[in-house]
DNA sequence: CGGTCCTTTGACACAGGTCAAGTAATGTGG
DNA sequence: CCACATTACTTGACCTGTGTCAAAGGACCG
């Protein structure tokens, strides 16, 4: 983590359609404030802007969870190791989207930075004893925590029951479907993780993801403009191969 | 569904050293309410003691979400079905434990029940208006739906980097720790759900489930007392396997 | 006691993994 | 601006873990 400044607090919105830090310089995507500016004061006093540089781990599976996070921009991914050092990437995250909620005082995965990111930290503690006096806000973090579960579902649909050309289709999907709820270009779709990063997270090694790629590509239902940037070019056939996304 | 009947609420507990409808007959495992009397009666109102018979779905995925359940005795699982009919078991349920989280008004899964079940049932609308006045109750809801994402990451892991021996011995074990956190028997540990279920579980097919686990019975691991009872012979040479539950 | 469902086992096939090599893109220091 | 290293991606040849298909034995039930 490079730079530390002190912030105005993060401000929880539903997921992805998601608002971001007020004061952090993020534009929010849709301002829609669960908590006044009172409550938000009190939250700012203990927020901080925490900038991370791409490849830089921020958080570790096991430490003690301190913090809060709301992405601000950037991206990263949130991953689990096996002792062998075999990788599943649980998710990545993009600007909105929070991560630190978990059930014990431990981290559940690890989270690093893919690009530069910028992230609104926020104590834990802190949070948590606003939660009694913040129905609203707890109210949301449900919500989004409800949110993180359907997807997490759908997740172990594509891995425990999808063939490779099926998850590569779903992933491009998914991607694009984020995009529009960002409001960012989604046809073609930015792709900014790795063939690596993509095959931890479908569950396939590289050369899968490589070959099913190529072979989408020469079936001309998708376009690769440039190594992250990808066209889909027949968007209901695509559909039609992911079975439901 | 068989039977229903008034039946005063379900209360939330903590995940699975859960308690259960105090008035539904089922024995709470740890009696931790996180509402008074007073609130206890307003819930009551509206809440139903229901029957359901092994193999009755009681919840179809894509059906409105009207209600939200708790499981008071018996054991039931979640799945998703892909457009031709593959199957992916998100979850199993024991006593104890919930469903019916959403974030939209759909419900994300089907439930059927695997033996004879009881479950509370309550209206979710009438809950979510009680969310803003019971600040305690929706904390126990946060914390529960911490829990299962953790468990959702977990089962990530497992279906997208973990071969068939693995998720075998993972999921033998997961049975035995569950067992252990309701009070009951863990090794050997009752396996009630069919071989069938469990490859939708381990997305895997039957077939390598059944081999998998006479191969661990040749190399003295476990022992199949019956179909649905495995003792554990050698339970630290089985974390081993696992890789880390 | 015949039917149905569950489980096990065997023989074989194939999707996707492994290993290896080559190419392209990016950065670094001289 | 150019050697050179490094990292990401692609492609090919081959291998293997798990799926598929088939059959048979057992448990349960009306």
């Amino acid at each position: 983590m490079t730079a530390m400044t002190r912030a105005r607090p993060l401000v929880i919105d539903s997921h992805r359609d998601a608002s971001v830090c007020l004061t952090c310089g993020a534009r929010a995507f849709s301002v829609c404030n669960v908590i006044d500016d009172a409550d938000l004061d009190r939250l700012s006093a203990a927020s901080m802007t925490v900038s991370v540089q791409p490849g830089h781990t921020f958080i570790q599976e096991g430490d003690p969870a301190e913090h809060f996070f709301n992405v601000t921009a950037g991206t990263a991914k949130l991953y689990k190791l096996l002792p062998d050092g075999r990788r599943q990437i649980t998710g990545f995250l993009f600007p909105g989207d929070f991560l630190g909620l978990t059930h014990n005082a431990l981290y559940a995965y690890s989270a690093e930075a893919m690009t530069a990111t910028r992230l609104c930290r926020f104590p834990r503690k802190k949070l948590e004893a606003l939660l009694d006096e913040l129905p609203k806000l707890e109210q949301r973090l449900l919500g989004m925590a409800s949110h993180e579960l359907a997807a997490a579902q759908d997740q172990m649909v594509l891995l425990g029951r999808k063939s490779a050309r099926e998850r590569v289709v779903s992933f491009l999907l998914m991607l694009s479907g984020g995009a529009v709820r960002r409001g960012q270009p989604d046809n073609p779709v930015a792709v900014p993780m790795t063939r690596n990063d993509i095959a931890d997270f479908l569950g396939l090694t590289v050369e899968t993801v490589s070959r099913t790629m190529t072979q989408l590509k020469t079936q001309h239902l998708i376009e690769l403009m440039d190594e992250k940037q990808v066209r889909l070019s027949r968007i209901e056939a695509l559909r039609e191969i992911a079975g439901g996304f």
